[in-house]
DNA sequence: CCTACCGATCGGTAGG
DNA sequence: CCTACCGATCGGTAGG
């Protein structure tokens, strides 16, 4: 009894997340109103708050659901086999596949993470910098061993996060992303470029 | 006197528009009210209207002024000197240098264009694609040529974009973005990759 | 999960 | 450019 309770309340929960994710998506995080969201739902505003405590959690939920899969996605990436250009390529393939796996959730993480109350956005911030860490990593020791051009390791690092965080922007209506393909392209442009 | 009453008037215009531009990239468009403006201009908001119409005039002019600074960017493209490559490493600067030449704008006009209105957002998106419909030329006939590899076109352009649009984000206080730098590393990249 | 409602704030206007 | 103010809407709570 308390068991189906629980799943019924839970349920509804990740109803709301779900249906806020596609809101904040659609319009913003700011411009989405909590009676926007009861509506989507179809449930009373003030109903909403038996499942969430306030609009602000709903998008730490987001964030840092999105963080963690991150992290655990390139968890072992210094125990995969290879150089400094295998794992990178790796990396780039599991960090897109996240993406892809959470269309609705990852453009919300990057476009909406700002509106977090300040003490957030310093845990985010700072969870951005050592996961940014990882790939730097590889790119430093792919430099120092001469298997990567000696260019400047922020700007690059920047360049090939610009590349990975925007595919979420790709999906046409109808037309899914293929993560290898995109991946493999991605990754074939950052590591041999254009020309041929 | 006429002269000076004007010059009066389009000096506080501007610098509403300026002002508005920090707090959009601060905080956003939907979480920046009117008063937040004025505040920050200096004035009572009911005075803010004497100089704009309305909150969304101020998001239309940004976001159709930076539309205007890119497209005379690489108007001349075409009778640029050189391939593909050259052509394609020109506009890339180009374009960096519009960013990097209105870092605030470029912000707002990357992450709120959103909120603009259902006829200006049909608008700004055609704008869109024919601007970037000039580079797709650029990589079609290059890979025509053969100059550059044939990957999916669609991807590519994405993936340079991406890594173009995004370096508004690079800044740092204190650090100005330097255009040649960036725009080197980035067409580097793009074009020859990371590896040796 | 709902009805009823709170104080605060929103974009914008009237009138001077 | 200001004072005064509009109706609408905001996130959220009380109480059942």
């Amino acid at each position: 009894m308390d068991t189906v309770i629980r799943e019924k309340t839970s349920a509804r929960k990740a109803q709301i997340v779900e249906t806020a994710q596609q809101l904040f998506r659609e319009k913003g995080y700011s411009a989405t109103s909590m009676r926007d969201l009861a509506k989507a739902v179809g449930i009373e505003p003030a109903s909403l708050y038996n499942h969430i405590s306030s609009k602000e959690a709903i998008l730490q939920h987001i964030c840092f659901h999105m963080a963690e899969e991150f992290f655990s996605a390139i968890e072992d990436i210094h125990l995969q086999p290879g150089g400094p250009q295998e794992k990178l390529r790796i990396a780039v393939h599991r960090h897109i596949g996240v993406i892809v796996n959470n269309l609705e959730a990852s453009n919300v993480f990057f476009n909406e993470w700002r509106n977090l109350g300040e003490e957030d956005l310093q845990k985010f911030r700072s969870l951005r910098i050592n996961y940014e860490y990882k790939f730097k990593e590889i790119l430093q020791s792919g430099m120092e061993t001469g298997a990567f051009k000696p260019v400047d390791v922020r700007i690059a690092i920047f360049t090939i996060f610009s590349a990975m965080n925007a595919i979420y922007d790709l999906e046409k209506p109808g037309v899914p992303i293929e993560t290898d393909e995109v991946a493999s392209i991605i990754s074939t442009i950052i590591l041999n470029g254009l020309n041929v």
